[in-house]
DNA sequence: ATGAAAGCGCTAACAT
DNA sequence: ATGTTAGCGCTTTCAT
């Protein structure tokens, strides 16, 4: 079949368009004609008749509950696969109380570890047959919003990726049974659940390597002072170097973007050479590698004149150019854990322990605390 | 209120690992009380009963359709918020026959132009008060499986941001009254519509620009042969020479990584120095900045002795150590188009022209095409 | 301005 | 093994 454009087309010649490639683009306006039938959507009924079957019957065909012949079932089925019929999962939900719907609360998929939380998760879901809702939040202050909007749809509960949730609104969600996991951030409730990478762990790590390379000033780039993560990778970080007597600068940015990390660059290089810091530990590896691209050409180099270990792990971060030592967050680990809360939530009674294979601890927060693993790279010369 | 976990928490010292972090970690089991009652969700009836109105009240309060006094509006609005009601959104399209529910096929979010695709879509999902459903794809050729699963949710219609679309499938979705939007890649049916970057356009330029500088060998790095985009990439690309009497190599790649752009570095440094091609252009950054990377240490400067063009101006790209000359695919435009059909789809009468601002012109095969924008850097030294 | 009642497309309990 | 029936929680006529 060759597809052929069957609409007119109107081309407004006052719209011309130079790009100064030679061409000439138009707005073009394209109508197709709608379809002559609306398509009245066709329901199990509709298949039932024409398989001279009880509407119920075809229920159970595709069900598997309930008893059915075999050759019954397999004529419903040939029947319903020629009108193009299967059964409509927001009706089912009516009936049974529940759909396989999971609410995910998600923001901007920049240059970051986002995205790749997001992929890992879309992809449990579709192993596990649970269908995900997003819900995109442009900027923290939106999240209760989504939270609230998040009801109207029944889902089994909801993922948080982004933002915080308030404490009101995390009791809102679980009284009326609904799971909430909140994905390295807090719960905010005793019955939520909540997993997340052990962040001071690795600012103290970060902290004991720098030392052992005999660093002796120290430089945190951190996110806003309201982050969490980024927060309590400082706070490790704080704390590892205080047991050896030591105390860094911290330098937070509102954005943790490589912007953020060529501004930190510049304000380095403007100290004095002996009071620049020479172990940096970065709260995420885009800082890192725009602090890495700032310091090109100013002729202090990495790791002689300083170290710098990021956290995350991005695909740059091995790149060639930068060769960032960084830790690289348990995401399997963490996901796996929300997707056994899932389902202990959905089988309380087949309860199991979690199948994340990785190290963890209970934090006194409730928070259920994924160790991340320390990527040794270029930017800094130690072993652990 | 201070976070309390009141569940046991079991602890298995046998399940003891040490992390050489100075830290034990342990095998964590908690076991959380559930809730003594399972929350049997409210319904318009309940909070109906509680403002002492009849049930259709309560839908009219929310809906805005239908008469109500205001005081009475008010008191059910207040009444429902006490309880945490909201319309069950599954429920209301059981009568209206329709939900705010747009299906959306994705895969991998891997380090490239497929995060920022997915992102600006949700952001105008939410902007439009569309909900999107996902569906993840982890191959292309779960696309098909994916596509079918689609119609169990009676969404409007379907955006695919990955895979084929077949003929047949297609014409499935239309059939049944729901839209098909393909981006980036072509609908394969006259009523899909499909918007997509203009890949011969940007192909044929990177020939112009390398041309113009006075290269003389030319390579394209491709992706797999049947990458709908990366094929059109390299078909300008092929086409822009051959009108200067030139034909470049083509380099095809299974994945489009950068680990594929250092091999391709590898297979270009084998070749004796006077049979290098001087002019590449690679159908995507990744290629091109694994590719550049490949080259450091090799001896080829670039842009002296080499000139490289790259496409989807990733963040990387515009990175100290890459300065990748690259296009920029126009996004705004593409997610704005779909939007617009989505729109037209909805409200057939008060169809109007894409608003869209970006140059497109209409493909002979129905698709939308929006030139990309050349972005100059350090990798290539003409102009245009 | 409000209430009563029908019914969306299904599933599940019950009857045959 | 199959059919009949009663809802699920809403929106929407239609009455009052």
């Amino acid at each position: 079949m060759t597809p052929v454009i069957q609409g007119k087309v109107r081309r407004n010649d006052e719209d011309a368009i130079g790009c100064g490639d030679g061409n000439t683009y138009y707005r073009v306006v394209l109508t197709v004609p709608a379809r002559t039938s609306p398509a009245s959507a066709a329901t199990s009924r509709d298949v039932a008749k024409a398989a001279n079957v009880s509407q119920a019957l075809v229920s159970r065909a595709f069900s598997g509950n309930g008893r059915i012949a075999p050759e019954t079932r397999d004529r419903i089925l040939k029947v319903a696969a020629e009108i193009g019929w299967r059964p409509n999962a927001l009706a089912a939900s009516m009936v049974t109380g529940d759909a396989p719907l999971v609410s995910v609360i998600t923001t901007r998929l920049s240059f970051d570890w986002r995205a790749q939380v997001l992929s890992h998760l879309l992809k449990a879901f579709e192993a596990w047959h649970l269908q995900p809702l997003l819900f995109y939040a442009e900027s923290d202050r939106e999240v209760d919003r989504l939270l609230a909007e998040t009801i109207s749809w029944r889902t089994r509960g909801v993922v948080v990726t982004a933002g915080v949730v308030p404490e009101a609104r995390a009791e809102a969600i679980l009284s009326r049974g609904q799971f909430l996991a909140a994905l390295n951030r807090p719960g905010n409730h005793p019955e939520a659940f909540s997993i997340a990478t052990d962040n001071p762990i690795g600012g103290r790590q970060a902290a004991t390597v720098l030392l052992g390379e005999g660093r002796g000033r120290f430089l945190a780039l951190a996110g806003p002072e309201d982050s969490w993560a980024s927060s309590r990778r400082v706070d490790g970080f704080v704390d590892g170097l205080g047991q050896a007597g030591h105390q860094p600068m911290v330098w937070h940015n509102a954005t943790m973007t490589t912007e953020a990390g060529l501004a930190c660059a510049d304000r380095l290089l403007a100290l004095p050479p002996n009071e620049r810091p020479d172990g940096v530990f970065s709260t995420n590896d885009a800082i890192a590698l725009g602090f890495i691209d700032g310091l090109r050409g100013s002729g202090m180099t990495i790791p002689q004149d300083l170290s710098i270990i990021g956290f995350d792990n991005l695909p740059a971060s091995s790149w060639t150019p930068y060769q960032l030592t960084s830790f690289e967050q348990p995401l399997d680990a963490m996901v796996l854990g929300v997707l056994d809360h899932i389902h202990a939530h959905q089988q309380p009674e087949a309860a199991q322990p979690p199948s994340a294979p990785e190290a963890h601890r209970l934090g006194a927060d409730g928070v259920i605390y994924c160790a991340p693993r320390l990527v040794l790279r270029q930017t800094t010369r130690g072993q652990l």
